[in-house]
DNA sequence: TCCGAATTCGAACGATCGTTCGAACCCAAT
DNA sequence: ATTGGGTTCGAACGATCGTTCGAATTCGGA
């Protein structure tokens, strides 16, 4: 890797701890600069501006958690549909615990963008969510299309929101929040399900 | 009530209206002015500046939703936690969706505000979080502190999440939806309560 | 050692922000 | 008609923002 590249990434980084702490609109570009031990000016090479920062930062997390998940259920091998979803649960709680900066600037920040940018990563946004909406109608297939995509967010929900509380350093380890979250949603799920159509 | 007070009142809900869909920190007190027919210098003979108008918002709406919380819960007079804990969320689900711009700003610009200002919206998140807490206790008197502190804010996630995805006007109507959260959130308490004990 | 490209930076610009101030306006009571 | 407090507003201020530009600096290859 180009030293380059390896100063871009460090950048893109730092910027996005910065990015989650203050938040992306009251941070300044001059609190950046300081973060990051550059000059203000000095930033502007490395990136064309301040919403181009965001732009890259959503943009490489995003992917990263998009190829992921599909490595997750490629690697599991998995053709139960129950646990194939239980994968993707895994996977998506543990990324958001080991990369907290990047996933909190990706899901607060998502309406941070504007025109093109925005478009594109809310590109890459519907293939996830297309992901699970798939993973939900091989376990659920009888689920009319409305409530699985409700179930869908609900779930996101569960997952996204751990940036307001969660401390991956504290009494839970990212591995029993991913389990606790699985079974609150697995299990509620088949509840739902029996519960909807049963009575 | 006073014409002052109507107008105040008014002007808040507008200016919730504007921070939800614009965001806080890229609403300009001139797009509040466009928004509510005031003039630039008017508006602060309301409020005393910008964030004081994020603080009034955000106070109102936290304590009309635990206000409505104690209410449902004491006007059920229901004695089985479970059912208590329906009733929680009912509410929760309900009144976000009937007052989507006032929770959006509630919710999604909870670091937003500074000083003291911040502390007594957080004292008032505080007592809220306490009820739910106090409802899983009594729902699962034998889960560790730890968990159930974490399952409250698995069950706030799939609830406030619903800013970012949930139309009142779409196909699921707010009592289906808060059905649709409730279920899944019962029935996957109860599910992970034996699993985790049991196995 | 020297050269040219890659990289860094101090200093400044124009735009826009939140806020202020004093005057103007409205309206019920005198 | 006049007063006086409650209410509105045009105009401006100082601060801070993102961005730019040309010069200075660094550094690997000849």
């Amino acid at each position: 890797m180009r030293p380059y590249d390896e100063r871009l990434d460090r950048f893109l980084s730092q910027a996005a701890t910065v990015f989650a702490t203050q938040g992306y609109h009251s941070t300044t570009m001059r609190d950046l600069a300081a973060a990051t031990g550059m000059s203000l000016a000095g930033m502007y090479y490395y990136v064309r501006g301040k919403e181009e920062l965001l732009y890259r930062i959503q943009e490489r997390s995003f992917a990263q958690v998009l190829a992921g998940a599909e490595r997750a259920l490629a690697r599991g091998g998995d053709t139960d549909p129950l646990e194939r979803l239980q994968a993707f649960i895994r996977h998506h709680v543990a990324f958001f615990a080991a990369h907290m900066a990047e996933m909190k600037v990706l899901s607060h920040e998502a309406n941070s963008l504007t025109g093109e940018r925005q478009r594109k990563v809310s590109a890459i946004k519907r293939r996830y969510v297309d992901l699970l909406e798939g993973l939900l109608k091989d376990a659920a297939p009888d689920e009319p299309a409305v409530e699985r995509s409700a179930a869908a967010y609900v779930l996101f929900g569960m997952m996204n929101w751990i940036y307001n509380w969660y401390d991956p350093a504290g009494e839970i380890d990212p591995e029993r929040l991913a389990g606790l979250i699985a079974r609150t949603f697995i299990g509620g799920f088949a509840e739902a399900r029996s519960t909807v159509h049963g009575g």
